[in-house]
DNA sequence: GGAATAGTGTCTTTAAGACAATATTTT
DNA sequence: AAAATATTGTCTTAAAGACACTATTCC
């Protein structure tokens, strides 16, 4: 039987938000060689003392740098190679993850090394490793989920309303929607309550939504934005 | 800087075919321990001599078991645990793959340790690891897109009939669609073009429709099904 | 011609798109 | 009342479902 090296592995994040109607990603900036002083996604080793999967990775790394868990957590993608890492083969596990910018927000203004980046101005920033093609990928996939899902929600709060989510939706999908439809589709996923209170916005007050604790995200049959 | 332990890696293949309206998956018979003599899904450690990466790992060790290369193979999910694999933490990176029956069917007939397992008589098998719930996951996955896409052609050889596309999708979804609805869609994805030939069936000939060697799996906008 | 399977025509259904009309709130 | 934003009503549209009808082939 043949021994094999086993390959580098590690977790990184793509972690998302929206805030000002633009998609937004942290990234940190690196500390040491490889692409020192240039920005990375948030991750590292698995610790198997303190991890039970890579989940738990995931979402340790992610809470060390932003102080709190994410609303949201899925694996993306497995991005491997010999040449994605100049110290040779590596395997990395990329999730992607969805937060709402005020719950980070103070957090992430202290920190040194860490910033929201706008997904719309990564072309000018220096990038680490593949880090760059990783961001496409979660952001294809934060785009699809977006037209059958309202995973959107959680770039928000957990109480939101309407007009909050139209935004961040179009954001996400970059054309606009039908308000109409964002509320059928509110209505028929099962996963909000009304909350008792509304909202002032300039004119008539807004019904504030509130996600139920334990909802699944619902599939809608068809896809918005035709 | 901590050091840390570098979990085992591995990939391992869910490979579906259809045969006899039977969603049937291929599994090998394990000659060491751990679960020496269980069932298990073909894979293997990333050769890092050879893969430039994980993709061509799945693809070598499928071809290996078959003797060809899968019709269509993707990333399905990463398993990971401390409890999966007796020896410690593990990590393995599944894909899904799919194939003809046709295509496979002498390599695997003459090969002692591999044999396609209906899917719904897993039940029964003795399994290694937590290989049957990668097989689920591989089985929720193909499901879903056979809903929006018409994922199922890779079940079949490049040429085929309607009908027999109507059958796979109904073995993979497990209820009976249209087949003025297929129709519709074949048409539509743009994915195919009609084969000079037809082919007899019992009755009136059937058309032959064939895949276009480099067309992308086209995605709907609504489910079937409903 | 009859049985069997393939393919067409067309009406219904469902959920999204469009957008006008109404409601509420602040100034 | 006017401006601003929120919500509802309702007609249109697009693609799937249902299913009757026609076409082809073999016996």
């Amino acid at each position: 039987m043949t021994i094999y090296d086993n390959p580098q592995f590690t977790v990184d994040n793509v972690l998302f938000t929206v805030e000002q109607n633009q998609l937004m990603v942290l990234m940190v900036k690196r500390t040491i060689p490889p692409f020192q002083g240039r920005w990375s996604l948030p991750g590292g080793f698995v610790d198997i003392h303190q991890d039970d999967s890579t989940d738990m990775t995931a979402r340790r790394k992610l809470k060390q740098k932003t102080g709190v868990l994410p609303n949201y957590l899925e694996q993306l993608q497995v991005f491997s190679g010999l040449t994605r890492d100049p110290r040779g083969f590596s395997v990395t596990l990329a999730y992607y993850a969805l937060v709402a910018y005020q719950h980070v927000q103070s957090h992430i203004a202290t920190a040194e090394d860490a910033r929201w980046i706008n997904v719309n101005q990564l072309d000018e920033l220096p990038v680490a490793f593949d880090h760059k093609e990783i961001i496409a990928a979660g952001r294809r996939r934060l785009e699809q989920k977006a037209l059958y899902s309202l995973l959107p929600v959680y770039c928000l709060p957990e109480q939101f309303t309407i007009t909050q989510l139209k935004e961040v939706i179009e954001a996400i999908i970059g054309t606009p929607i039908q308000r109409k439809s964002l509320m059928r589709r509110l209505d028929a996923s099962g996963m909000f309550s009304e909350a008792d209170q509304k909202v002032d916005s300039g004119g008539r007050k807004a019904q504030l939504y509130q996600r139920l604790p334990n909802a699944d995200l619902y599939h809608f049959e068809r896809n918005l934005g035709g």
